[in-house]
DNA sequence: TCTTATTTGTTCGTATGTATT
DNA sequence: GAATACATACGAACAAATAAG
């Protein structure tokens, strides 16, 4: 390894490794040369590969298993259309949600059974205003994790007022047909109008072990408020989804 | 500084001199003490701060001048708000773009003068099938860096068809009230509908200049892809925003 | 279940390079 | 030119997770 270039070495070192995962020379699902094999390989230290890892870790190339290895990523960059999703729910009564219709559509498998919390917690801090609540009462919250060829890549938390929802379907585990927009729909109360605030930022702990990430990775979070006709804000839903696993695409 | 709480020895030292940003004690543009004087401090290895400088720098809560120090970042996160901006171009003359109305509405300066580079160039590979070109051939190119109290916060470059916008004022730097999509308008080809794609990624070598960004900081990218009512292709704007300076809002 | 080898994570000490003041 | 500050690299060591037996 040279510094020919004026580069540091290890943005070189990764640039090799990620030209050899673009050529196939490392198969997705496969582990590199451990750390030391690659340091004696290029002739540097080891400290340098690490860190030369740590940018592909980053960009979603390779994620690391302790113990076992440097594995190169399966998973190609998913796609999700924003406001398709709304429309695509009111259509003729779809079993399964947005979700799963988007990631089928990209030759990809969901797990037959999302895994989904339903509880009924204090309203969050922040969402309180908008949902009309005093902080501290309760709502309903359901939370669910996504997952495509078993890679889990999507965290989602929705927030729904207890006077609405208490009682109802959408305060059980599956939600029917067309899912919880169409139970608020049947309830009179059918969101018509949204805004979705995307941020970018490091994961916490838990979002960590949930997505299966690195800690040098992002997220992306988007707080979708949606408003039935009369304004009332019906839902909040909290997204949190790995920055190098999305595109996310909005069409007006 | 003690590992008692399983985490590792730098995480936690960036979440001290995080709160300590955050309750003032370090002031918005002043520089943190050296890497010695904090590893002294700690008691760790100017290696550990170093490590943790580097998380509040992808956070984007300091940014490193190198041979000056690592000063606490100055502005605010931003908002844009992207379907606003269109709405609001079609509005009553507006001699200044949809960017400075934004910046400025935030309590913002922008420059007077943003920096514009207008010129032909061959078509970007990925966007000639878009716009309708042979590979190869020439399309206008308007280059922009805008700038939010003296700090660059956003890239952009749109394309156009030489065919529409050859010799039109588009062509100058200046495009005059309402901006490029008027005189579009004008033309006989206003934009109707939109796509746009949103990515992260790390900045390249001239974006991490341009942006004054780390290196372990993000960039959000967004290709607008603007059609007429006939549905041509009559703009593709690529931007480039560093992802912790920017909140992305979208309503419909 | 326990042991051992393998692999990555983190830290330290030290040294050199580069940019700014 | 000298001093200061961060960037990068090396070698060594131990920790933590995993796999194999």
């Amino acid at each position: 390894m040279s510094l020919e270039s004026g580069r540091a070495e290890f943005r070189q070192l990764a640039d090799l490794i990620r030209a050899d995962i673009d050529a196939g020379t490392y198969r997705p699902g496969q582990a590199l040369p451990s750390e030391p094999q690659l340091a004696t390989r290029y002739g540097v230290s080891r400290q340098t590969v690490n860190n030369a890892t740590k940018i592909l870790r980053s960009e979603g190339y390779v994620r690391v298993e302790r113990g076992r290895g440097t594995i190169v990523r399966e998973l190609p960059v998913l796609t999700t259309e924003r406001m398709h999703r709304q429309a695509e729910r009111t259509g003729t009564g779809q079993a399964r949600g947005a979700f799963q219709a988007e990631i089928e559509r990209q030759g990809l498998e969901v797990r037959p059974l999302p895994e989904v919390r339903v509880e009924r917690v204090p309203v969050p801090a922040d969402a309180a205003g908008l949902l009309g609540i005093q902080p501290g009462e309760m709502v309903l919250a359901r939370s669910r994790r996504q997952f495509a060829n078993d890679v889990p890549v999507q965290l989602a938390t929705s927030y729904y007022p207890l006077d609405i929802t208490g009682g109802t379907q959408i305060e059980q585990e599956d939600t029917g047909p067309g899912g919880s927009y169409s139970r608020l729909a049947d309830l009179g109360f059918e969101p018509v109008s949204f805004r979705e605030a995307l941020k970018v930022r490091l994961p916490d702990e838990n979002e960590t072990r949930l997505l299966r990430l690195d800690a040098e990775q992002r997220v992306i979070t988007i707080r979708r408020v949606a408003r039935d006709k009369a304004g009332r804000v019906v839902e909040v839903n909290d997204m949190v989804l790995p920055a190098h696993q999305w595109e996310i695409v909005t069409e007006w």
